[in-house]
DNA sequence: ATTCGATATGGACACTGTCAATATACAACT
DNA sequence: AGTTGTATATTGACAGTGTCCATATCGAAT
């Protein structure tokens, strides 16, 4: 039944996601659902709760998979959110939809904060004086989260093509990363 | 009308500026509003585009009556941006709720390539080498817009109370600026 | 004075979320 | 075994919404 909401969401966007939709697709009376969800917003939180632990266990491995040099995969960690954001624009919008969703469920704030642990972490070992591991973490993932937006709204950046946007991608990060270890 | 329109976003969000609702305000019919704009997605487009203007012009003022460091200038750009999306939260977010918006509406655009212009060309007279401005102002407005959503929807960031967020404020603007800068 | 364009009105339709009363099925316990 | 109970499905209803339509009003320009 996620699974139906989630190609719902992936089809429609956040607004097409309804209840009622999602009945049909499951062929069941349109009420039914809210057995498992009793209203909306917690259908949408139980979506984003799933992709938020997708992703985070997709940064996990690529991470795995990568050298220990902290700055690599301080890299690889931004670089899987941004691909994951650009592949699927209405999961990710949906993560920071945030009046859709219920802020205070904990499973969708674990599964939030466990990936946000685990850039703390790699942070962490960076160990640039200057700057706090978890300043140093929100201000590389609003980057990426930033960056994403733009990418898929195509604001602001219309400069940004399909071509110029890797490099340009690899140039912000870097730019951040020089700025957090321009301390140490 | 936009004004009732606009205090109707801030009371209750996006999702209570209701065509229905903005006509009762204004004691019209219900469907009077549909002369001024087609379909509700004009009407929050019409918003967003005032928003927009109105804090380009706050941000163009205040950079005014900054001194003519270039660092201090950017700062008071973030610092603009920051106070004003803290300040209305439901404003802010209405200019990045893309699916609400017509994201080709001419008039919102313009409005926005104007604050980002304004960006740029502060960036522009830093002069760094290594990134070029437009990625700079990428990288700087993602970082801004990534912190205000947090700090508004107190996700990943349960630690960024009201008194350590100042200080936080200005260490991540300013490990920003320092990458920004590293290689001038 | 008349024509015409902009705006307002009330009615209608389909769609939505949500609630309530009811039915079904399947498990657990006495 | 029979009974109870819990979980899920169903149907029906209600209010609220966006959008379209035919109609009306009003004011200015021709």
């Amino acid at each position: 039944m996620l699974k139906a909401a989630t190609s719902l969401l992936d089809e429609k966007g956040a607004t097409g996601v309804t209840i009622r939709e999602l009945a049909r697709r499951t062929n069941v009376a349109h009420s039914a659902p809210a057995n498992h969800f009793a209203i909306r917003q917690a259908l949408l939180t139980a979506i984003a709760t799933e992709v938020f632990t997708a992703l985070g266990q997709r940064i996990a491995l690529r991470i795995l998979s990568t050298g220990s040099l902290p700055e690599q995969r301080i890299r690889c960690f931004a670089d899987t959110i941004i691909a994951y954001g650009l592949k699927y624009p209405n999961r990710f919008r949906l993560l920071w939809s945030r009046d859709l969703l219920d802020n205070s469920d904990e499973a969708l704030n674990a599964a939030m904060d466990l990936v946000y642990e685990i850039l703390v972490s790699e942070l962490a070992s960076m160990r640039s004086a200057r700057v706090g591991p978890e300043s140093q973490a929100i201000a590389l993932w609003s980057m990426v989260h930033g960056y994403v937006c733009m990418r898929l709204d195509g604001n602001l950046v219309s400069r940004i093509d399909e071509k110029s946007g890797e490099p340009r991608q690899r140039a912000i990060v870097t730019a951040l990363l020089d700025g957090l270890l321009s301390s140490q």
